[in-house]
DNA sequence: TAGATTGTTAATCGATTAACAATC
DNA sequence: TAGATTGTTAATCGATTAACAATC
């Protein structure tokens, strides 16, 4: 397989259309202009119209766009329908909290298990699945084989799974801990770092004035 | 107060070099050069004087930078000692989680109440802080003028408090629904789109090969 | 056919990187 | 002073926007 070429701002993109292409069908809205989705989401037509273009023509010249059509095409990029074998990493608040708000099937992955040191934790389960203690964590992996672990556990934790669950054929992180992978790591990271988000939050109210909101 | 002049990209990272510069500072380390900082970090040297030029001139030349001044200085420019009134609506799992999880006061707030629609929550305490009913949010409002509401509820829901919060004087919102904020909203917005996050994941997974490892 | 809107190329804008003179 | 490293300007790179010919 060769490297993606699409780069990572279309990507990130890519679920914000997703969701938009859904709300526009449940809405019942059969075909949309590049102008009025534009228009709906606060991008310019262009963008949009060479965002699609990455991935395939997906419009008709004086017609728009299949919003049913293209929403599965999108979900088809994204790999929605993958079915990606995931494992979460502890068992505390948060992951807690992403066990039960996060519709995994919903976004391109199947949750095979849960892992925690605690005593306190082993043996419970969480939406349905038995916590495991975390150090049968390789013999799991290599039985099941999962592609993406979630880490929901300290820094210090994290540094010293993460080699293992690389050595054990582990190719992407939801990374929630404040570890930074580094890149010959060669694993696929999305980093989700609450505080640095809170911070930034804080920045923007320190710095307030009429003319200076939101900017992505 | 005029326009921030600082664009979006240098202060998301702003919080990250205050987290690298704690940890270098906890190791003992006194001084740091940008290129040593760059290593570490993963950028480039170019990148981080540049950013920190945007703020003023911190370093000396021939030595580099003081760990301490420096992380002072940004802890500063990112207002985490501002401690600006927060408030959590939305006691779920997600709200519970952040709640819990997060050190406000380490990161420029104060949280100053949690409110929920759901009659079995309301009285009940989260983190020590009672929680109320959302029918009472624009009077709590009007009397404790909090800057920044954090939205752990649904879309619909948001859609529907959004502009009440506004007009109660609320300027930042730290946002977990899939509400989107209109760029006339005027408001500081921090978007953590869980399900959009891990969507991008999905599609790095599903498009991974050897060369296309993490690029943020 | 005429009108609308795409796909795509060209122009612009902004962010990152490189280079180097200033200076500690 | 000589060496190191910043602050800052200039060059490059990439992403966004504008324009328009192709075409449904």
């Amino acid at each position: 397989m060769s490297k993606s070429l699409v780069s990572s701002p279309v990507i990130k993109r890519l679920p914000r259309y997703y969701r938009f292409l859904g709300d526009l069908e449940s809405q019942g809205i059969v075909r949309i202009s590049s102008r009025e989705l534009s228009q709906r989401m606060g991008l310019t037509a262009s963008q949009i119209r060479q965002d699609l273009n990455c991935f395939g023509g997906f419009g008709q010249q004086g017609y728009g766009y299949n919003v049913s059509e293209l929403r599965e095409a999108i979900r088809d990029i994204l790999g929605v329908n993958a079915g990606n074998k995931a494992i979460l990493i502890g068992a505390g608040n948060l992951g807690r909290a992403v066990t039960a708000h996060i519709d995994f099937p919903k976004r391109g992955f199947e949750l095979i298990g849960i892992f925690d040191s605690d005593p306190d934790k082993i043996g419970k389960t969480m939406s349905g699945i038995s916590i495991s203690n975390v150090n049968t964590l390789e013999e799991f992996c290599s039985k099941n084989e999962p592609v993406c672990a979630i880490f929901c556990i300290p820094k210090d934790a994290a540094a010293k799974l993460a080699p293992k669950l690389i050595a054990s054929g582990v190719k992407g992180f939801w990374n929630f801990s404040h570890y930074d992978f580094k890149p010959d790591d060669d694993v696929v990271v999305e980093n989700v770092h609450l505080a640095d988000s809170l911070m930034t939050l804080a920045y923007g109210l320190n710095n307030y004035s009429e003319d200076s909101a939101e900017k992505k």
